[in-house]
DNA sequence: TTGCGTTATACTAGCAAAAGTATAACGTAT
DNA sequence: ATACGTTATACTTTTGCTAGTATAACGCAA
């Protein structure tokens, strides 16, 4: 049973292509692995394991097709990855798109359900 | 693998308080019992269990607090549903948002990543 | 009193998605 | 040669959701 009267507007949005294609979980991943440059750190780092956050990165780039990571392994650090930039370019465009998203969807909420009364 | 250059716009939009409350589905369904007056046959219609039906209307009145179906059970017909005039209320409000939030997502998916490609 | 169509609800089963476990490969440094 | 931390990937397990099955209650009509 739901709070009383806390209705309040959800969404999910995200980019697809036969599949969830990018969204909110993967940018916050990649954001990080550009900054510490590697992917099982970066999965860490937001308590997700290095396997699924590796599935995550590959299921999008087989969706989107082209490399999201640049990946080394073995060395001295044990490898790394870094963010390619292509993928940069999209991070870019999905935070902007993902921003005004919001901005919109709150608004025209607060418009059609805030102002009139959500119980009749 | 997805098809190569095929990525669009996806989302799902919802009223939420600790689950689901309404979105495109119990809208569609409100609707076809607001005509037919059966909530057992406007789940026929859409191809969708009586059980599952009674299911979703049960957790959605649940979750917000009134109901969505004044309910008869037995007599000649064997009984029937009507909608509720908060529910009517709500399916209107939801609407009319779910319209304006669509063309809304739309607009901003073009101007982030049609006007530019997506592809770097 | 029997039958019918509807609402009402519990219980069960299956299935798909998610996530964990295990293991290999790699390359530098010691 | 060994160790270490990373990437790479298969396999197994679990879990949560979905959905079907069964059954009862109800009230009118024949």
């Amino acid at each position: 049973m739901g709070d009383e009267n806390c209705v309040r507007l959800a969404y999910k949005i995200w980019l697809d292509n036969n599949g969830k294609v990018f969204g909110d979980g993967p940018y916050d991943l990649l954001l990080r692995v550009e900054q510490i440059g590697s992917l099982s750190k970066a999965a860490a780092e937001i308590g997700m394991s290095y396997n699924k956050a590796w599935r995550l990165i590959r299921a999008i780039e087989d969706r989107l097709g082209f490399p999201l990571l640049k990946c080394k392994v073995g060395g001295a650090s044990g490898g790394g990855s870094e963010v390619t930039s292509q993928a940069r370019r999209l991070m870019q465009q999905y935070r902007a798109f993902r921003e005004e998203a919001e901005n919109a969807l709150e608004l025209l909420y607060a418009k059609h359900f805030n102002e009139k009364e959500i119980k009749g």
